[in-house]
DNA sequence: ATTAATAGCGGCA
DNA sequence: TGCCGCTATTAAT
C-alpha cells in the first residue's frame, strides 16, 4: 500500500475526512465516519476541495474535474465501472445494466453493483446516480439515507 | 483452493 | 406470475 495522508475537510454539513496519496484521492469519509487506523495529517494539494464540497452539498453542480483518483486496489472491471460512473453528468441517473454496458460487459451488471458497493469515493464517483432499472434504489449498504439525500440534492428524483 | 453470496435483470412458460 | 441463468468480485470454508 502506498503512503496515505489524511485531511479533515470542514463543510456546511460537517467534517469530512479525505484519505489521499500522491496519485490522488484514495477514500472519502462522511461526517462521523473515518479510517480505522490513523494516518499522518497533511493538507491536500487541492485547495478548492472544501469549497467544491460545500457547493455540492448546497445542491450546486460540481464535476470534480481536476481531482485525480487513486484507484489502486480495485480489480480491472471494478476500475472501469467506477471510471464510467464518475463520468455520469450531474443530475443524470443510470442503471446498473447501462454502466456494465459502458464498461464493456453488458451481462456483468451484477458485478457492476459489487464494484459500486466497494466504491471508496462517494460524491466524487457518484454511485448515488446508479439505480435499479425499476428506478428504485437497492439495498445500499452505506450510511443510511445519504444516497436518497444526495439524489434529492441533485434534483434527479 | 473451492464455494457461496452479492446494489438485479431479462427471457420464457 | 414465478423460475432460471447470467458476470465479476469478495468473504467464508
Amino acid at each position: 500500500m502506498k503512503k496515505l495522508f489524511a485531511s479533515r475537510i470542514d463543510t456546511i454539513k460537517g467534517d469530512f475526512i479525505v484519505l489521499w496519496s500522491e496519485e490522488g484521492i484514495f477514500e472519502l469519509f462522511f461526517p462521523g465516519a473515518g479510517p480505522v487506523k490513523a494516518y499522518p495529517a497533511k493538507d491536500p494539494p487541492w485547495p478548492q476541495l472544501a469549497a467544491d464540497l460545500d457547493r455540492y452539498l448546497a445542491g450546486g453542480p460540481v464535476t470534480w474535474v481536476g481531482y485525480p483518483l487513486d484507484c489502486s486496489g480495485y480489480g480491472e472491471f471494478s476500475g472501469r465501472i467506477l471510471a464510467e460512473v464518475s463520468r455520469i453528468p450531474y443530475g443524470q441517473v443510470f442503471t446498473y445494466r447501462q454502466m456494465a454496458e459502458r464498461a464493456g460487459s453488458p451481462l456483468a451488471w451484477r458485478a457492476a453493483g459489487q464494484a459500486l458497493a466497494s466504491n471508496r469515493h462517494p460524491l466524487i464517483v457518484p454511485c448515488h446516480r446508479v439505480v435499479g432499472s425499476n428506478g428504485k434504489i437497492g439495498g445500499f449498504s452505506g450510511p443510511a439515507g445519504w444516497k436518497e439525500m444526495l439524489l434529492k440534492l441533485e434534483g434527479a428524483v
